[in-house]
DNA sequence: CATGAGCGC
């Protein structure tokens, strides 16, 4: 049996198809039009152009435009605009003709420094999806961490080791003027934190302060870097530190890591909602981490 | 599977 669709009878005339179509019937005459002419400029800067075409309906026409040169031109740019285009060019623009281009392109080689440190996995498609790269990407601007000098990575207030670093000086009663202090600087010569300048001498080791709020990350892949791991939790509040633990002879990653944040919720959610996360083609473990055994 | 490092007054 058949399908016949309504109106479809053998009697009507086959439709043209839409890629059947003439693409337009007129040839290309252009060579029986006179040649384009070109008048003036005049002593006022007019200058004109006289062509011819065909249009829709296949008649001839015959088109003139009128313009001004730049002399006059002039009259209409800020007298700055104007003292410019007699300054002498440099560059590339000294091989141009007189305003030839107002602009150039320079082909001057500018390195940029690379947003995140080379081997971090944020350089490469990640397959565990995008869901990833709204938990927090940097962006790729330009960091320069205050902390601990690294580019690239993070910003200060994002700095892995910012509650480990020395910053007691800056909130000092008096001026680090200790010999510690400067004796450290002048020889290089090791000086502990608890014995630096502005240091806490009460005994509490500030430095340590955020130490149970652990977080412990397993099943990681061999080359996840601190770089990723930070990025990966540092969307639920503030990170402490980052730590990946790397085999003592051959550098491979051990497949745990931990990470350290500021305030405790923070670290439960990112229990809450990373654990059992897959990445890198393996599901997280994240769980509380127990103390560091001494 | 699995719980982290090092400097030296």
């Amino acid at each position: 049996m058949a399908l016949v669709r309504p109106g479809s009878g053998s009697a009507q005339p086959a439709k043209l198809r839409w890629g059947e179509l003439e693409e337009d019937d007129g040839e290309d005459l252009d060579f029986l039009l006179p040649p384009k002419q070109v008048i003036g400029p005049d002593e006022n800067g007019i200058k004109k152009i006289i062509e011819y075409k065909f249009n829709e309906d296949g008649n001839k026409v015959k088109i003139t435009t009128t313009t001004r040169t730049r002399k006059l031109a002039n009259a209409r740019l800020s007298k700055r605009a104007v003292e410019r285009r007699s300054w002498p060019k440099f560059g590339d623009a000294v091989h141009e003709d007189v305003g030839a281009r107002l602009t150039m392109v320079s082909t001057e080689e500018i390195l940029l420094e690379r947003p995140r440190a080379p081997g971090s996995k944020a350089d490469e498609p990640k397959a565990g999806g995008d869901s990833l790269s709204q938990l927090g990407k940097g962006g790729a601007a330009l960091k320069l961490c205050r902390t601990c000098g690294k580019k690239g990575d993070h910003w200060t207030s994002q700095c892995p080791y910012k509650d480990l670093a020395p910053q007691a000086e800056a909130f000092s009663d008096k001026p680090p003027t200790s010999d510690a202090a400067t004796g450290a600087a002048g020889t290089g010569k090791y000086v502990p934190p608890s014995v630096r300048a502005g240091a806490d001498r009460t005994g509490s080791d500030m430095r340590r302060r955020n130490d149970e709020n652990s977080v412990r990350v397993t099943n990681l892949s061999e080359d996840t870097r601190e770089p990723d791991l930070l990025e990966l939790f540092r969307p639920f509040g503030a990170v402490s530190r980052v730590y990946v633990a790397l085999d003592k002879n051959t550098s491979i990653s051990r497949g745990f890591g931990f990470v350290n944040f500021v305030n405790r919720e923070d670290a439960q959610r990112a229990i809450n909602k990373l654990n059992g996360y897959g990445y890198d083609n393996l599901i997280l473990r994240v769980e509380w981490a127990t103390p560091r055994t001494n």
